[in-house]
DNA sequence: CACAATTAAATTGCACACAATTTAATTAAG
DNA sequence: CTTAATTAAATTGTGTGCAATTTAATTGTG
């Protein structure tokens, strides 16, 4: 009978958790969002409301689909963030008159404003993530590389 | 009164979506988890069960917190997560006798004998990926670098 | 024009993540 | 030895992600 502490089999190296991109990615993607945490919380915001609000402040009035595209997002993630960010005022959800299936999301003056208050976010997440600009650069470059090539065409 | 599709002032570098190493993070992670779903579909776990199957098999007999310390989770998300591994027969949730605030997870026949249905996907999610295994392994120390410098210590 | 097919959001249901609190067990301090 | 402090899980509540379905509007076809 095994025992309990030890597996029957060493684990092949291609099952250890340690050699696995995808939990290098996830747990470094965790990590990212809870330094994040402390300075969205200064503006109000969780960190996917955020990544919506810099689509929007780059380019407003996309639909739902639209930021649905850019942020790799469907509806059923989209719709309820979205109700919470009109609720808190920093924008509007309002039936396109051109074709009424789609909601064109556009920013309040309140959300506009918001842009001055989140600039200094970078900064700080910069300084506290103890690395280089263009260290960050490049790793940035490799995972959108990655992604895309995940990313079913 | 300023257009609503394009913004008063153009966003500044720093707050444009595409520059973001956390949007790239991020981005990133939820493609390799998409990639992932359809195998693990096969053999009826999620991505974070899959993980935690991942630890298991490598090392028995771990507590809650050894896990969490793991795979940076806390009981919070892993305690309802054990409960559906243990429901579904890979696992056994037990008190520890030496010290009953601990739970000790081990593998069940069962959970052990998943192991071998498992060893086929790092196979397919490398072909799938368009990615050489140099560069995967790169990325890898690159990410944990970045983990381990945005975790606190 | 009628009506099937398609499309855009919304809805429903499930499984994370995580902050904050609670419960129960162990350890530390007087 | 008692009790306060600490620790380990569990619980509660909120907010994602996403598959699957539903609803409503538009487009395509004959």
């Amino acid at each position: 009978m095994p025992s309990h502490s030890t597996p029957h089999t060493p684990s092949p190296a291609a099952l250890r958790l340690d050699n696995q991109v995808c939990f290098a990615l996830y747990s470094a993607s965790l990590a990212m969002t809870k330094l994040y945490k402390p300075l969205l919380d200064t503006i109000g915001l969780t960190y996917p409301q955020y990544l919506v609000m810099l689509v929007l402040w780059e380019q407003d009035g996309l639909t739902v689909s639209d930021l649905g595209e850019r942020l790799f997002l469907d509806s059923g993630t989209l719709t309820p963030l979205l109700k919470r960010l009109e609720a808190q005022g920093h924008i509007a959800r309002l039936r396109d008159v051109e074709d009424e299936r789609r909601v064109r999301i556009t920013l309040t003056a309140d959300g506009r404003a918001l842009r001055d208050r989140a600039e200094v976010i970078p900064q700080c997440v910069l300084q506290s993530s103890q690395c280089s600009l263009p260290e960050l650069a490049a790793l940035t470059g490799q995972l959108k590389n990655l992604r895309d090539k995940l990313n079913p065409r």
